[in-house]
RNA sequence: CGGGGAGUGGCGCAGCCUGGUAGCGCACCUGCUUUGGGAGCAGGGGGCCGCUGGUUCAAAUCCAGUCUCCCCGACCA
């Protein structure tokens, strides 16, 4: 590609509303423009990288066995309303309605279509396992879409589904799926790791994420250094404190704090320590209101409460007038005596006693009070989010924090959707079944930022030699000066015989307008071609990462010093960028 | 949903307080000179000042409403 003919619009100045580096580098690279809030056009740049990334997700995919379809994205709402997620995904999703008011979405994920298609085709056991893929764009209606298209509204994501009647068969399809995943991510030059996540709003069972690490991600994890255990931070395991307290039962107290009316400040006012009080919280669900506890010095997580109760959605109760109701106090001085509602207690806190809790009476708490003796019908379960310093649950290993990106995500969905929308196959006996089913994504649009997030330096973007838009820019200097354009020419045209990919900088601009948009956008090697370098019968070869090497031109022949360019960025280490 | 900020050529911004014919830098076009890490000179094109209404002889500027975008938060028990 001659970049004279190339729309490529680089900028200078950083555009003030992106924040991320990533977002930075994409907008100021020419491969994105932003349209509205959450939506972007890819420029040529970036719609080749993003082809790249594909590719290579397509190949893995294919080579897993996986085949490719194309779903629709218009979706009719009749079949989100069998599946009972209508309600679920509720204003996540895009709705619209054809000119008979018909009602429609725009997919933010395919399960229900690709049940819909496979229960009327597939109806024995003979036919399965099958597993099909697309690869589609999606439409998520984010409460706040940040960085670009790192979370943005339409994006672009792999999406496999895979039948089974068996949990064995379900099994061996899932860790297929994951050693493709495993090939996908290393084949990017990802740093990455494989955490157990909660299933959130797809339903179902075990489910892992593949988190791309990066200090500015948005996900938290834990790793376990010495075993191989791994988790998002909203379902992780720790070993829970058994420091069981041998002291007598007191007598339950009733306080008076007035206007003290979080942690620190009953603490401070009763001379408590804040891991002897206990937080409530106080949840809606659709079986009714629960109540929630957690130590003073913790935070709840509520994704373990949802997954305990194995209910989709819990709301926890925040207004005055309703807390006021349900306890009789204002917030401050809830408390779990008393209180007529299922209870569920962290197992951290199963080992107090003669702690304090709110008094359900505005302005008051009760002290000294005990498990057995006040609080009978509490459930122990873990409750609390976990917190550094907190150790494996397998080996006792301090466990370690990240920040990460999710690029790609398993699911094993059981019978949720195959139930809910009647996905049967007949089995040798004759009888009816559902499936059981699998569900694996990539976010392909959010991998393009994710590997910039960990390949940039001050200058631009580092591309791995897999996913860069360009195998080599070969600049041009003085390009306007006849015998520089002809050994420019003659390289470009030779190189692109051998099968490279070749940005070939033919501009009229200075010398430094070229190096740093060539940096920018982040071309693992630069071939340059100078006035200088030809009176000394060089020609010079740069690679992002620095190292320099000089290609003599003496002998005339372009077969001669294509062959040494060769050889020169077929080094190990030349546009190679091997993370860590 | 709550809080904060911003909407002025493609991009980055000034002008607004104190109303009086819309400006700067980058980018773009023409010409000449330039070419090893974002060149110089000269000339030039491009803006419903987010939108609607109001006040006024006169509104980018004042007032009201509205839309959009960005950032932070979405907790506290």
């Amino acid at each position: 590609m001659k970049l004279s003919k190339y729309y490529l619009p680089t900028l200078k100045e950083t555009p003030t509303d992106a924040e991320l580096e990533s977002h930075k580098l994409m907008l100021k690279a020419g491969m994105i423009r932003k349209v509205t809030a959450g939506v972007y056009s890819y420029l040529p740049l970036g719609f080749k990288v993003l082809k790249k990334v594909e590719e290579i997700v397509r190949e893995e995919m294919n080579r897993a066995g996986a085949q490719e379809i194309k779903l629709p994205i218009i979706q009719p709402a009749k079949l989100w309303q069998e599946s009972g997620r209508w309600g679920d995904f509720g204003p996540e999703m895009f709705k619209l309605s054809d000119r008979k008011e018909n009602l429609f979405a725009l997919g933010p994920t395919h399960e229900e279509i690709i049940t819909d298609l496979v229960r009327n085709e597939l109806n024995s056991y003979k036919d399965l396992p099958l597993t099909l893929y697309q690869i589609n764009d999606k439409f998520r209606d984010e409460i706040r879409p940040r960085h670009g298209v790192m979370r943005s509204r339409e994006f672009l994501m792999k999406d496999a589904y895979s039948f089974h009647t068996s949990q064995e068969s379900l099994d061996e399809t899932y860790q297929d799926m994951y050693d493709a995943y495993g090939r996908v991510f290393d084949r990017l030059g990802l740093d990455w790791v494989a955490v157990e996540a909660p299933s959130g709003l797809m339903g179902g069972g075990y489910s892992q994420e593949f988190m791309a690490l990066a200090d500015e991600g948005a996900e938290e994890i834990v790793v376990c250094s010495k075993c191989d255990y791994a988790s998002n931070v909203e379902i992780a395991k720790y070993q829970t404190s058994s420091n069981e307290e041998k002291t007598d039962l007191k007598k339950t107290k009733e306080v008076a704090t007035p206007g003290k009316e979080t942690i620190d400040a009953v603490s401070n006012y009763l001379d408590i320590p804040s891991w002897k009080i206990v937080k409530t919280f106080i949840y809606r669900t659709d079986e009714g209101l629960v109540a929630a506890l957690v130590g003073g010095d913790d935070d709840l997580e509520e994704m373990k409460l949802i997954n305990h109760l194995g209910t989709p959605k819990v709301e926890m109760v925040s207004t005055e007038s309703e807390i006021k109701e349900i306890t009789g106090a204002d917030f401050g001085s809830i408390g779990p005596v008393g209180l007529d509602i299922p209870i569920y207690a962290d197992l951290d806190i199963k080992s107090l006693t003669n702690f304090t809790v709110g008094a359900n009476k505005t302005g008051y708490h009760l002290k000294n009070v005990n498990w057995e003796k006040d609080i009978p019908n509490a459930k122990f379960i873990n409750l609390r989010k976990v917190k550094r310093g907190d150790r494996c649950h397998n080996c006792g290993t301090k466990l370690d924090f990240h920040r990460s990106i999710e690029v790609g995500q398993l699911f094993q969905l059981g019978k949720k959707y195959s139930d809910s929308l009647e996905g049967k196959y007949q089995d040798q006996q004759g009888e009816l079944n559902s499936y059981i089913m699998g569900c694996y994504g990539i976010g392909i649009s959010r991998l393009v930022p994710a590997i910039i997030q960990q390949n940039y330096d001050n200058q631009g973007i580092k591309w791995t030699n897999s996913v860069t838009p360009f195998s080599m820019a070969l600049i041009v200097l003085d390009a306007d000066v006849s015998k520089t354009r002809k050994l420019g020419n003659k390289l470009y045209k030779g190189l692109n015989k051998r099968g490279y990919d070749v940005l070939l900088d033919d501009r009229s601009s200075s010398p430094g307008v070229k190096f740093n948009d060539a940096d920018l956008i982040g071309i693992p090697v630069k071939i340059i071609i100078g006035p200088r370098g030809l009176d000394e019968g060089i020609i010079e070869v740069e690679t992002r990462t620095g190292e320099k090497s000089e290609i003599g031109i003496d002998s005339g022949k372009t077969e001669t010093i294509l062959d040494e360019l060769e050889q020169a960025i077929s080094k190990p280490e030349a546009g190679t960028n091997t993370p860590v």
